[in-house]
DNA sequence: GGGGATGTTCGACGATTGTCGAACAAGGGT
DNA sequence: ACCCTTGTTCGACAATCGTCGAACATCCCC
C-alpha cells in the first residue's frame, strides 16, 4: 500500500486545519508532540481501531504526519519542523491552547 | 435579537480551528485582517446572502468576531487582541499561510 | 503452519455542514 | 406611506464526516 504523504505547499491551510478541528486528532496530534514517534496502537481515545486508523489517515494526507511501517506495527510521527516553516507559530498554537474548558 | 459573542475561554480550540477550516471564512477573516472592520456586505465572494450571513454567524458563534450593528448595515471585526492572547501565533500564521496553490 | 497481534478497508448509519431561494424584519430615503 | 437596501431566518437538499462492527491483510512467534 502506498501511503499518501503529500506535500506541505499541496495542502491547502484549510486541509490543515480542518484536520485538527477534531477532538480526537487533536489529542493525538498533542499526544505526538509530547511523545514523539507513537505506534498507531498507542492512542488510547475511547473510539474503535477503525476509527482511529480513520483519523490518522486524516491526518497523514493533512500533511500533519509522517507513518513508517516496522512489522506489522505502524509508527507515526509530527510532521513538526515541516510544519513550523511553512506555518510559523500554528502547531506552538494548537497545542499550547488550554484542554476543553468542559 | 440577541448577538451570541462567547468569551474566547468558552470556546472549544476545535470550535476556532473548524470556523477557520473553510475557504469562504478564511477569507472574510482575511478580509477583515487587511481592511479592519467592514459592513456584511463587503464580503463578496461568490455565495449567497444566506450563506455569507451563515458563515459570519459560524465565525461569531466561534468567538472570532465582533458585530455591532448600525442601522440597517452591521459592521463586523475582527477580535485579534483576545485571540493573540489566548492563541498566541494561531491567527498570524493563518493569515499569513500561502493562498491556495491550487 | 497456525494463531495472535496490529492495522486497514468496506459498507452502513446518523449527524453535521455548506449551499440556496424565499420569506421575513428593520431602517433610511424621498 | 412607500419602496429599496441590508441582513437574518427558515426549510430543503446534497455532500461530507465521525463512528462502528466485520472482514481482510500482514507480520511475528511458537
Amino acid at each position: 500500500m502506498e501511503l499518501h504523504e503529500p506535500d506541505l505547499p499541496d495542502v491547502p491551510v484549510t486541509a490543515v486545519l480542518a484536520a485538527l478541528a477534531d477532538d480526537v486528532r487533536l489529542q493525538i496530534v498533542r499526544a505526538l508532540a509530547e511523545g514523539g514517534e507513537s505506534a498507531c496502537g498507542s492512542f488510547e481515545f475511547g473510539v474503535s481501531k477503525a476509527t482511529r486508523s480513520h483519523h490518522l489517515k486524516v491526518l497523514r494526507e493533512a500533511g500533519l504526519t509522517r507513518t513508517r511501517a516496522a512489522g506489522t506495527t505502524r509508527y507515526v510521527r509530527l510532521r513538526r519542523d515541516e510544519l513550523d516553516r511553512l506555518y510559523p507559530g500554528l502547531l506552538n498554537a494548537v497545542l499550547t491552547a488550554p484542554t476543553p474548558p468542559a
